[in-house]
DNA sequence: CGCTCAATTGAACAGTGCTCAAGATACCTG
DNA sequence: CAGGTATCTTGAGCACTGTTCAATTGAGCG
């Protein structure tokens, strides 16, 4: 039976998880999905494209734990809506090697990923912030996150995993203490 | 004459400003400087290191601003000294194509990074932060500049420059506001 | 059967980073 | 000055990369 885009994105992820995006090339792609590499591109207009697809789920799969834990755990406060959504935005990258790294060069923001910094700067005009403020202070979590996860993924340290998540929630409470002020001004 | 690690690193810089981190093969530079592929590898040992090369000079680049500012106008605040930090950070990057890309994809933080960070945590220090608190909120900034300006650099965007400024200084107030909860207690 | 059309192949193109024996050049010493 | 050594450069090549495309396959259908 023929391939098709779930397959390839399927087999994309699973090489990506077992060698690293440095070694994710389309050669090795076609091997194991016992095809050439020509065939590839019938179901993915470019490596960008297939890029994309595998940004698109992770954010998905950031999505859905959002909605988890806030189904199970609905405080209403939106400090525990920013906490949450960028402990899952952040889990959602990490689960994949060099996660950050691809939604940091994504070609372009999709729908998936544009829900969720609407969903984000929805709960911050929720606690009374106005528009313009609300975007750009999702902006500074979006970028805090980002930037912590990339620096955290490239530089393959050798610090525990629980001290680098000590130190992220530390950072995330910097911020959103500094988006309280904004919230009660 | 020969080259040297000065004259390859010069080169690299202008064809990177010319045509940005993608186009910057060892080829082209090698035409550009009238030598061999080979030539480079005599200077540095791998392409990755002449990047690292590229990384430092452009943080070099940061910490000589944040001295002239501080040094112009020299408040005291510790306020201050985190947005001329972030700001030159940010402006360093900024001054060449994919200059965060290549900040946030070196293979190591050498002793130029080391010590940009380094003045920044002295700086939360001074501001009253122990130690653990201020490696952490100096992470803070570092990683929200970087991740800031990863996406403004990735995605080429038509927004004016001036409204990424506002963007960027907005964010950077949550950050410092953030920090300050910090130092009171 | 003949036809269509999605799917795949095979081969190639133009490029990449990198290596290394062999030469060229510069410099210092006898 | 000659000779030798250390520094640098070349030329050719390796093993890859993403991408293209005419030609071929194979399944479904009137």
């Amino acid at each position: 039976m023929p391939l098709n885009q779930a397959t390839v994105l399927d087999a994309a992820m699973a090489l990506l998880d077992e060698t690293g995006l440095d070694e994710l090339s389309t050669r090795k792609l076609a091997e194991r999905l016992g095809v050439r590499v020509g065939a590839l591109y019938w179901h993915y207009a470019s490596k960008q494209a297939l890029l994309d697809a595998i940004a698109e789920r992770i954010l998905t799969r950031a999505m859905a734990d959002v909605a988890k834990t806030k189904a199970a755990c609905p405080t209403g406060a939106w400090q525990d809506d920013v906490i949450c959504f960028a402990h899952a935005h952040r889990d959602a990258m990490l689960a994949h090697p060099d996660g950050a790294r691809i939604i940091a060069t994504m070609s372009a923001p999709g729908t998936i990923a544009l829900a969720f910094i609407g969903e984000l700067t929805a709960a911050l005009g929720a606690a009374g912030m106005s528009g313009l403020d609300a975007d750009a202070c999702a902006d500074v979590v979006t970028s805090y996150v980002n930037g912590f996860t990339i620096e955290e993924q490239a530089r393959r340290t050798s610090v525990s995993r629980a001290l680098r998540d000590a130190a992220f929630t530390t950072g995330l409470s910097v911020v959103v203490d500094g988006l309280a002020v904004r919230t009660t001004r």
